[in-house]
DNA sequence: GTGGTCTAGACCACG
DNA sequence: GTGGTCTAGACCACA
């Protein structure tokens, strides 16, 4: 398992963690039940503190991405097949949205352009999991 | 003009104050060279500090949004008839746009739903500002 | 004997394996003098390591519930009729309750719905001995 | 703002500056609005690291019982007159009331007697707040 | 001055 | 061997 960190950005560590994994989750590395590496192994890995990894893990287990177990370690409870999640959450995510499409539209991306980027990485997770049907 | 600010939220004011005005000039109520508010008209109106205002505006400056000049205040420098910006910020928002779309494959939102969701917004921002051609 | 134990829960599995079985001798499925199963059966059926419900059992030892012998296994020592207990346990046990309730309160619930609640779990432990008078 | 903590007991500190703070929200020492020590004076005062009393704050934020601001510190957000909380929270709770009353009748307490037990407590909670109708 | 982040290391609980 | 807790101290972001 291989995350790229960048340690000098204004970006948390921990988040920069759990928005990789998120992906890694989204684009189909990591399924329904795949093992996440321990806490101290991917903190030794990044070269980091493994209080920094755990943290991310503890995001990822609020938000329902994944379980953890004393014993068998941080599992990923729900992928993209999982069915819908707390309204609560899309709510939110929904905002965020707003934001960045607001962003592309200052930046000068056209509504189309923004539209085909979207499908463009949507298909990208779908390759790595090509027996999901949408 | 009224920007509705969370003081609670874990998302830093100042941040906050840039997302909404950038939304501002995405949905057409703030065009090119239209006019914001003082720092401390603005301060005043949001109950905060005008130190966090200028951070935002500041902020804005650097991305490029906006102009501040010392006696006619900040003008809006650029909105989405502005033409392409600097490449740099597009791949950053790019990286952006991953995560949270990635956020999106996880919360179970099928990716059909997320690309109408987009529609709906970018429709939303056309509103204010019908004249435009895209 | 079945316990419903939840592997993924922040609650050790020994302590579940304990409060199922308090619960267990409270309505009445485990009276005094009942057998537990053995440890290396139960800990069989839950598909975990014996060693967890040998320190649940331990644990059940230490606060009288159960009298452990090498050869007839462990053995239910007391219940509901078996009179009142260690007063440090009582006084312990006071402290949680007034913990419990105070989280009630935050969370709403009125103080009525609060008695209503308790008498229904109550009632819910009669029934499996209806004989024994209160 | 004194809270007893027992260092040497086998409940994390952090989990008694919980409960000995939604205790004081309960029983009306610490009302809507009512401000938090900050975390490093509230640690200062116990004699215990600051990272302790963050993690006690952060975990009632996320239970939503206060809030946290970055200029204003911790603040009491919701009581026991600030309506219904999350049905989940509400089930959760349930089911450690369960265990609770089992262990009651384990320990030989009356039915009858844990009901007066509880009265006491809930008013023991109004003293502080005789104004709120029940 | 407030909380948030990260590092570092010790010790314990769990299974 | 896994995660959880606590301590300790540095540095930064925010307002």
């Amino acid at each position: 398992m291989h995350l790229s960190i960048d340690l000098d950005s204004e970006v948390p560590i921990y988040q920069q963690i759990r928005d990789r994994l998120v992906e890694a989750v989204a684009d189909g590395h990591l399924g329904e039940g795949a093992a996440l590496p321990s806490t101290r192994q991917l903190a030794s890995d990044l070269a980091i503190n493994f209080h920094t990894v755990n943290k991310a893990y503890d995001l990822l287990r609020r938000e329902g991405v994944i379980r953890v177990n004393r014993k068998s370690g941080a599992v990923v409870r729900r992928d993209s097949r999982s069915g819908p999640a707390d309204p609560q959450f899309v709510e939110e995510w929904q905002r965020r949205l707003r934001t960045l499409l607001a962003e592309a539209e200052v930046l000068g991306l056209s509504q189309a352009e923004v539209i085909e980027r979207c499908s463009t990485v949507q298909r990208s997770f779908g390759q790595a999991r090509p027996d999901t049907p949408r």
